[in-house]
DNA sequence: CTAGTCCTTCAAGTGACTTTAAGTTCAACC
DNA sequence: GGTTGAACTTAAAGTCACTTGAAGGACTAG
């Protein structure tokens, strides 16, 4: 009938310690409790984490989760609400995207020039790391001049 | 001659708090000091740091960072050794993208599915929501226990 | 000398939890 | 009834890589 925190958990892969986060920060409401004072779960909450957990797989932060928690309770508005979160999100996710194919694109640069300079064996000749070091165009110290060593 | 942590943060694209945070826990040695205390560095600790922040914008953890800087410091042993942290780094970088890419397309089939229940306007049908609740496959309360990462 | 900017240290805050510690409750078995 | 041992309780601290804030000292231009 009722479950407990570890069931709860289970069934919504989550961790105890994870539920009870959720509860002090408010995105779940206060458990009932049994005589002893354990936390004791129904349903509802089944339902209600379950969603939780969507959205932050979704990549969805807190603060948002609690704002499409909240359309759940008003289902007048609910979809064109939501729709507008993860239209957000999902530029967000885009951005994110990009921005790693671009690093995946320098650390296998990285990796060729490796190989180029190192030839299969370590070599005291390898300056990658070095040119590293070097400032990059657009930082300079002081406005309008730019110096190197 | 020398400059302040100010001038360092400018032309490293680093803020001043960083510094002293990356001062703070080793990865930049003690700064010299002048009389009235202030911290003052040279061309070595500017290299340094356009070094460390390549490294992070690269997106390694400060951890890995601490490897490299002290590969620099080794030129027989570097090309190598820094390879295999950036082919791992890369590796790591790959599956990022592949799980944000499963992430994108789950996200515009949510919007498409608002849009396909909602059509350009608010409907109280709208159960997308409301399906986020239900379980997923391979979620049980009882004790069949598997196997959790 | 004064105003304003930069610097100093130390402490706390961020997000979304995880981990640890020390103690309590529960369910099962004998 | 007694004894395990797993699962629960709270509170606090740790994680990562910084950022922000408070309170005050140093430096520079006018």
């Amino acid at each position: 009938m009722t479950f407990r925190i570890g069931d709860l958990a289970r069934c919504t892969r989550t961790n105890p310690p994870t539920i009870r986060y959720y509860e002090e920060i408010g995105l779940l409401p206060p458990a009932d409790r049994r005589d002893g004072g354990q936390r004791c779960y129904g349903e509802e909450d089944r339902r209600r984490l379950t969603f939780i957990r969507q959205c932050r797989e979704f990549g969805f932060p807190i603060d948002q989760v609690r704002s499409l928690v909240a359309l759940t309770q008003d289902s007048d508005r609910s979809c064109m609400e939501a729709r507008a979160i993860a239209v957000d999100h999902l530029g967000a996710v885009r951005d994110k995207i990009a921005e790693l194919r671009k690093l995946q694109s320098n650390l296998a640069d990285f990796v060729r020039r490796c190989d180029a300079a190192c030839a299969g064996g370590p070599g005291p000749d390898c300056t990658i790391l070095h040119d590293m070091a070097e400032p990059v165009a657009g930082a300079s110290r002081s406005p309008e001049r730019e110096q190197r060593q």
